[in-house]
DNA sequence: TAGAATACGTCAGCTTTGTTGACATTCCAA
DNA sequence: TTGGAATGTCAACAAAGCTGACGTATTCTA
């Protein structure tokens, strides 16, 4: 065991070892790769890949969200983003109307068929979640979000917290 | 707030929402985001990428490895990996020396220049990860590295377990 | 109201990093 | 000793990111 979690009283955390920040990055790279591992399965099937999968699931998550936003939250450019969305609205996953008050926007909405896909990953990655957090426990997960959203750069975790408050 | 943490029995901790688990899986894209946002920064300089990181890490790691054994750690072909590591070879980071008890094997080092790359990459890397890691708490940080090892595939686990013990 | 700024789409071309296929070398076992 | 398995290299291609330039429609502002 390490020496990490000795003091109960926050303050003497200071001796972070090498060692302990190495085994840190490494579990962060190999965890991403399960998290990421069951939906690239099921998006290869289909010829998708995993940018397809974020805008999926943004476009889930804020039904309605124009372009420039979604740039924002996926912080990529205009013209990457766009020869996925092209793809998306092509095979009728997604819908692109015009917007309403601003007539330049671009509204973007699931499709049925686009949702069922969306549940499907998502499906996917909360069970592999799911199971991860079951198996750490409550007290694990709270330690693990609170971790992870320091880890954010600033501008990163405005978007996470807009998403959240959306939510509450 | 939500109601994750509140059973300190670790017994009822079956309701997971589907908005917990949402949440769950934000974090961990913007995360990693930030996680690899400042190594990025100092390859790009370099003309490198987030390939090279990963090669010179686990070189790093385990000085005299070969290439094979790098393919099981970072999962990509062969051919992926051999361009990477080629250009590194050719850019004095990294030496390549033919197998001592099997000449088909290639035994990979760093350099002096690689040693020199690699910290200056791993110090980027871990001062985030010290400050997410003093912000959080030892408890989140445990928790953290829990929820990460249970959210690993088996293979992945293996490796990550191997050179957990190298240190031990 | 004319001109600047914004939002979106697109063309062209490049880089990184993944893929498959073909091939040389080396080792081992029948 | 020879044929198959293992290790690594070369070639060509695909996905998905990037920059730069440009067009169009719309909105904002001086």
């Amino acid at each position: 065991m390490a020496q990490s979690g000795q003091s109960t009283t926050g303050q003497s955390l200071l001796f972070l070892t090498d060692e302990q920040l190495r085994k840190g990055t490494e579990a962060m790279f190999f965890a991403y790769r399960g998290f990421t591992a069951d939906p690239d399965r099921i998006l290869s099937e289909r010829g998708y890949g995993r940018a397809h999968h974020r805008a999926i699931h943004f476009i889930h998550g804020s039904p309605g969200t124009t372009v420039n936003n979604l740039l924002g939250i996926l912080g990529v450019t205009k013209q990457s983003l766009n020869r996925v969305l092209r793809t998306l609205v092509e095979d009728g996953l997604v819908l692109n109307t015009v917007g309403t008050k601003d007539k330049r926007e671009r509204h973007l909405y699931l499709t049925e068929t686009g949702t069922t896909l969306e549940r499907a990953l998502s499906d996917a990655q909360r069970d592999r979640m799911r199971a991860a957090y079951r198996a750490a426990g409550p007290a694990a997960v709270a330690g693990f979000r609170q971790v992870l959203e320091a880890m954010m750069d600033e501008e990163m975790r405005h978007h996470y917290d807009a998403l959240k408050d959306k939510a509450e």
